[in-house]
DNA sequence: TTGAATAAGAGACGGTAGTCTCGTATTTAA
DNA sequence: TTAAATACGAGACTACCGTCTCTTATTCAA
């Protein structure tokens, strides 16, 4: 319980990062990211332009911190009990819920992996808040599933976590469907049909 | 030599097309896809605004024009010799092919990928003219291995198409660098070691 | 009690994408 | 020769993003 000695100044309205966040998701689901604008999002929160602009620097960055850094909801890819089952168990659960995410949430992502690829800036914080959290999820499984030898010993894991992750990015941007028949093929070219 | 029947009306200036595309080429090399404007390409072009619009109905459409279309200087991944050598020899060459391009042109294939997700028209385009023939290449390679054995008969090509290109977007789109040894690592995982 | 620091809302501002209109030029067909 | 069709350049127009300024409000420390 450390205090935070308190700065002057007129403390920040503490509804208004959650408000904009609600506020945020909600019309980014209904209508899609880029149809939303900043000024919807203030108007629909009850907030100021520059209210927003204090807390994140782009729309790009409220719209992760929206969707995808709320652990209360549930990121992609919970892995709940990581010592039980095979590694190919564990990969498959894995894939199946990353691929029910994206059904619900795929186009926000797909927007703010485009909004990473036009600004440096945001392109590092969602490396950091979002790509690399995933990839150390799997490359654990393919870690583990080495060492109890149910891949051989030579795998190259990050190679291996290289092609997982981008054969559903590239399904993904491209459109094609990302289902339980997807999940079960990759696991069974990872490990061996 | 079949003959066109001309319309009515004033022809389009045959010079402007191609001046079009050769400065956006240029520019986007130069300040990279997202500093160079609209405004920018036709004056660089001398070319009026709807000049543009009436040949291409967005800058992404321009660009992918510029840079992807042009057979003369070598698109992504050509196959000149689709018969020789052994099918991994043929996909580390390609891939070192592409790697090469993405070294050069990388920059503006993300910005095109990232045009393609905020706008379903211009995706469904670089679907037909990116994507998929550069799908087809890698498909091709390992179909004919499958039939020469060098991959085992029940192998998914379309998975293993899907994990190739999906492996060296995901790596590109996150900053992740494409050289000769990651070009060999991926042969060696797709055909053992 | 006062001053410094910071937050708030309101809204102007500059830069950009893509649309639209206007007057003019060029071509085919009647 | 004329009318229809289409191209051209010039530039106005709307909507948006992110920045900036202005005035007011709230908090801490002297």
């Amino acid at each position: 319980m450390t205090e935070i000695p308190r700065q002057a100044g007129r403390p920040r309205e503490e509804a208004t990062a959650p408000a904009l966040m609600d506020a945020a998701r909600r019309l980014v689901r209904t209508n899609g990211y880029d149809k939303v604008s900043i000024t919807q999002i203030i108007k629909e929160a009850g907030v100021s332009r520059q209210s927003l602009y204090r807390r994140w620097p782009t729309k790009a960055d409220l719209v992760l911190e929206a969707f995808f850094e709320s652990a209360s909801q549930g990121a992609f890819g919970d892995e709940r009990h990581p010592d039980q089952g095979s590694a190919r168990q564990r990969l498959l659960d894995l894939l199946i819920s990353i691929f029910d995410h994206i059904a619900r949430d795929g186009a926000a992502m797909r927007s703010l992996i485009a909004s990473a690829q036009e600004d440096p800036q945001f392109r590092a914080s969602f490396i950091e808040k979002f790509v690399l959290p995933r990839e150390e999820i799997v490359t654990d499984i393919l870690q583990r599933a080495v060492e109890s030898a149910e891949l051989p010993p030579q795998s190259d894991v990050a190679m291996l976590s290289a092609m997982i992750h981008g054969a559903f990015w590239y399904r993904m941007l491209n459109d094609w469907p990302l289902n339980t028949a997807f999940a079960k093929a990759m696991v069974s070219q990872i490990f061996g049909s």
